[in-house]
RNA sequence: UGGGGCGUAGCCAAGCGGUAAGGCAACGGGUUCUGGCCCCGUGAUCCCAGGUUCGAAUCCUGGCGCCCCAGCCA
């Protein structure tokens, strides 16, 4: 569940928080009620999670609740997977609605009568201009806009048109209902908006029951107060939306009063958080699917192995405000590696394999040694790890001619082989294009475990994987899928795609405990970062995502010192 | 003289007239069988200009900058 602090909403401080607060306090209302309303017609990613974790943390933080509701409004962009993707996706971030799942479909009955009560009320009147007739009536940002020739119809005549409309004797497009307000209204939202739309498309739930469409506005307002949703909470975009959503609620029989009030979206750094343009990415392959670990999906996450609890705790720590954001990727980072740093069990694999023989260690001997699972969790124990006289280490803590402050094995260095053996770099072999293919090390019995017994120092520690034991694995390194910061603020996002987001090695070497590893489950490889089982694994043939990194201390200093 | 918002450190964000919280990042240092974790330390006068006040990031006035709106999308 969330990380609220109290059951009383005295945690988080947001504006929002504090409205509710007073509304409470002065008797507005006595309970509170939200909804997470997402229109199903994509995968939810993380913008939608700060909405998710505001609504269902506001509910239960007041000790109200929250509905999911789908505002399906529009059954030529709604589908069926993407209301099922959706409510997968909300329940992995936490959260649960109960019994409170509704359907803006569930209502459609009752907004058609409503939408009766406007016309007998000569609130609403039936529009025969064509949708390019009705823009070019609208007028523009700074001109008002003109009358419709069909606006004075009589009540009669509208009611007659709006029925035929229903019963489905106007073609697509034909006719539209839309509200008599005031074309010459500085608020454009104001100016005769469209409440129904005559539109032949079957219905993810109410199949092909209905030809006539409600719009957003004049569904999602009335909704709530079918509801009896207390605080309305949504996006910026809406702000302007609140005079229409206000004049609905005024001017019909509705059985509550939503308040609506909205918060500035989330928006990440190398990431994009639009649903059309998710759409692209997806539908032009530049990734391999709505759950590729590269999107900005709640499901990419998930896959990626990014821990609800950390999404919870990032959505919690960027704030609400009004004012428009761009959060650093850095912080979201921090949030996962906090959470996995805790739960994550500690096991080693070499990525890049580096054979070394290891000369004084008796042939064909081998024997098990005893490596601690967590040392943030002294619960979690510890494991058997098995060591040989041939082992893997990473290529990279290797060089031949080390820098300065290189800690790890050079020829003639002396390294610790985490939970092993202190061993000293004797040779190097290479093959006839001069890469080196293997080393050749002495170990030193007397530092079974790790520790030397003569108090001897040494400066690095690295990890390493026995030859004769370690299991190949497919690991999967991912980067930002863009690399600018801003993707698309000087061009086509396209062009911003890096190249290098996603890193596939086929060799690298995994201890035998990693063989046990679970679906979604964080673990750490030690000294590189935090991975998880991929669903594309088959018996035998594991792989692993990168979930995230280690900071990497080590990599910033060479970089510096790189630039000079 | 269209309407609606926003403007506090590189990125977020507290602050609600009494003399600028916190987090991330960055940079120093300590510790360490993960160059991880952890610990210590380093940064702003609050978009600008006037004004009110003993005192303003907080109030007033005028500017400037940025975002959203002209779907029968949500």
């Amino acid at each position: 569940m969330s990380e609220a602090d109290t059951p009383n909403g005295e945690g988080a401080r947001d504006f929002i928080r504090e409205i509710i607060r007073a509304d409470l306090r002065e008797g507005r209302h006595s309970t509170v009620v939200t909804r997470f309303p997402p229109e199903p017609n994509g995968y939810l990613h993380i913008g939608h999670a700060k909405s998710i974790c505001l609504n269902f943390g506001v509910a239960e933080e007041f000790g109200g609740r929250c509905h999911l509701r789908f505002d399906d409004t529009n059954p030529s962009r709604e589908e069926q997977e993407y209301i099922d993707s959706i409510m997968d996706d909300v329940r992995w971030l936490g959260f649960d609605w109960g019994t409170h799942l509704y359907y803006a479909s569930d209502y459609f009955e009752q907004l058609y009568l409503w939408a009766e009560h406007l016309i007998l009320a000569g609130k609403a009147y039936v529009d025969d201009l064509s949708a390019d007739e009705i823009r070019g009536h609208r007028g523009t940002l700074t001109e008002a806009g003109r009358n419709s020739p069909y606006r004075d119809r009589s009540v009669e005549e509208n009611l007659d048109l709006f029925r035929r409309m229903r019963a489905g004797e106007f073609p697509d497009g034909a006719r539209v209902l839309r509200a008599k307000i005031d074309m010459a209204s500085g608020n454009i939202n104001l100016r005769d908006p469209v409440l129904y739309r005559i539109l032949r498309a079957t219905h993810p739930r109410t199949g092909d029951a209905w030809c006539i469409y409600p719009t957003y506005d004049f569904a999602h307002g009335q909704s709530d107060a079918i509801e009896g949703i207390t605080h309305s909470l949504c996006t910026l975009e809406f702000e302007d939306h609140r005079p229409l959503y206000d004049w609905f609620i005024d001017n019909l029989p509705v059985p509550s009063k939503p308040r609506q009030i909205e918060f500035s979206r989330l928006n990440l750094t190398h990431m994009l958080v639009s649903k059309r343009r998710l759409i692209q990415l997806v539908r032009d392959g530049h990734v391999r699917g709505w759950d590729d670990p590269r999107m900005s999906t709640l499901s990419g996450f998930r896959r990626r192995g990014i821990p609800p609890a950390a999404i919870r705790d990032f959505v919690r720590r960027v704030g609400l405000t009004k004012s428009e954001n761009v959060i650093e990727m850095a912080l979201l980072e921090h949030c996962a590696r906090e959470v996995m740093n805790k739960t994550a069990a500690r096991r080693m694999a070499v990525l890049n394999p580096l054979k070394v023989v290891i000369e004084n260690y008796p042939e064909g001997q081998t024997e098990e040694l005893d490596a601690v699972n967590n040392p943030e969790d002294p619960a979690a124990g510890s494991r058997k790890v098995p060591f040989g006289r041939e082992i893997f280490i990473e290529r990279d803590d290797f060089m031949e001619e080390p820098p300065k402050k290189f800690f790890r094995l050079a020829p003639g260095a002396e390294v610790r082989l985490r939970y092993a053996y202190f061993v000293t770099c004797t040779g190097v072999v290479k093959d006839a294009a001069g890469r080196v293919t293997e080393l050749r090390c002495t170990y030193d019995p007397a530092t079974r475990g790790g520790d030397s017994p003569d108090g001897r120092k040494v400066k690095g520690t690295i990890h390493w994987v026995s030859a004769q034991h370690a299991p190949v694995a497919e690991v999967r390194i991912y980067d930002h899928l863009f690399r600018e910061p801003d993707p698309g603020a000087r061009g086509d996002f396209v062009d911003d795609i890096n190249p290098q987001s996603l890193t596939i090695l086929t060799d690298s070497r995994i201890e035998p405990a990693l063989a046990d590893a679970l679906p979604g489950e964080a673990v750490q490889f030690e000294r590189q970062g935090y991975f998880c089982l991929d669903r594309d694994s088959a018996p035998g043939k594991p792989v692993f995502n990168r979930t995230v990194a280690l900071r990497d201390t080590w990599a910033k200093i060479q970089a510096k010192d790189g630039k000079g």
